[in-house]
DNA sequence: TTCTGAAGTTAGACATCTTCTAATACAGGA
DNA sequence: TCCTGTATTAGAAGATGTCTAACTTCAGAA
C-alpha cells in the first residue's frame, strides 16, 4: 500500500525535492492539518528564512496538481490545504472561527442518479458539515452542543 | 408555508425595499440561479445604471446573514449566490468551466456521530459533486459521460 | 571536473475579489 | 417639513493569489 505520510509519499514518486519544497512538505506533515498559504509560508520560514511566497504557491499548486493534497473550501477567506489524501474523510467547518476538523467517512458517500447528473461525468463528492464549535457556540450562548439539525 | 421566491420572502419580512436592493432582488429571482457578485452587478446596472458595487456586495452579504441567499463555493474564482435555499439541494460543479447544476437530495444527507462531532453544534450540510460538464470533457478527449466513480 | 539545459526559486509587480471609509442622499416618523 | 437613522456611492484599501523576468541550482553529458 501506498506510504500515508506526505513525504514518504513525494519520495515514492521521486519528486525532485528542494530544500524548499522539503521545508513546504514537513510543514503539511500529518493527518489533522488544514493550513492556509499564509500559514504555510510563515511555517516554512521558521525553517527556511528566505523561501518565498512564490514558491510555496507553486509547491502547493504542484502537490495539488498531482493530488498529493486537497483544497478544503470555508467559504471564507483563504483556502486550506489537506495533506490527508488517502483516507477518505468529510470535514467539519466552525462557522465561528473557520477551524476545521477532519471527519471518518463512515457511510458511503451519497451518490447523484444518472439522470440528475445530465451528462456530467463525476469524479468526486465532498461532504462539509457546518457548525459552530465548543467554544465558538458558547461565546454565541448557545446550549452545550449535543442536537444535530439538519438545514 | 413561506413563499418560495426571493422576493415575496423579502417582502413578508418587511425587508425596506429600495430601488437598488429590488434590482439585486429581480436580477437573483429564478430557481437555478448561481451568479457571481459580479455577474449580479452587471445585471442589475441594466435595470438601474447608476448601482454600486458595494451596494451589491452590501447586499448580497445582508441577504446571506439573512438566511435568503446561500452562498455556493467554486474554489476556484469568486463565490456564487444561490436564492434557492427553500428546497433542500446539492451542488454539481464543474471542474473545467465552473458551472453549477443543482441536484436535488434525494436520499436523506449523511450525518456525524456524536463522538465524531466532538462537540460541535451542528447546523447544516452541504454535499458537492465534481466533475466535468459534457462539454468540458468532450474538450478534455473524454469518453461521453455515463461512469460515476468515487473519489 | 566542467559544461549545459532544464527545472526551481526569488522579489516584486500585477490581477482579482471583497471590504472599508467618508461623504451624500433618502425614507419614514414626529 | 424637519430629523434621524439607514442606504448608497466612488474610490481607496485590504486580502488572496498569479505572473514575470532574472537568477540559482541540479542532473547528466562530455
Amino acid at each position: 500500500m501506498a506510504p500515508t505520510d506526505l513525504l514518504s509519499r513525494l519520495r515514492a514518486r521521486h519528486w525532485r525535492l528542494s530544500a524548499q519544497r522539503r521545508a513546504v512538505a514537513e510543514v503539511l506533515a500529518g493527518d489533522h492539518v488544514h493550513l492556509t498559504a499564509e500559514q504555510v509560508h510563515d511555517l516554512a520560514r521558521e525553517r527556511l528564512p528566505e523561501i518565498s511566497r512564490a514558491t510555496v504557491y507553486n509547491t502547493l499548486n504542484e502537490l495539488v496538481a498531482m493530488g498529493e493534497l486537497a483544497i478544503v473550501d470555508v467559504v471564507d477567506g483563504p483556502k486550506r490545504y489537506d495533506p490527508n489524501v488517502t483516507a477518505h474523510h468529510d470535514h467539519l467547518v466552525c462557522e465561528g472561527c473557520h477551524a476545521i476538523r477532519d471527519v471518518p467517512r463512515s457511510t458511503p458517500p451519497p451518490r447523484v442518479s444518472g439522470s440528475a447528473a445530465g451528462g456530467f461525468l463525476l469524479t468526486g463528492v465532498e461532504v462539509t458539515y457546518r457548525g459552530l464549535c465548543p467554544e465558538c457556540a458558547r461565546r454565541h450562548g448557545l446550549p452545550a452542543a449535543h442536537a444535530t439539525r439538519d438545514r
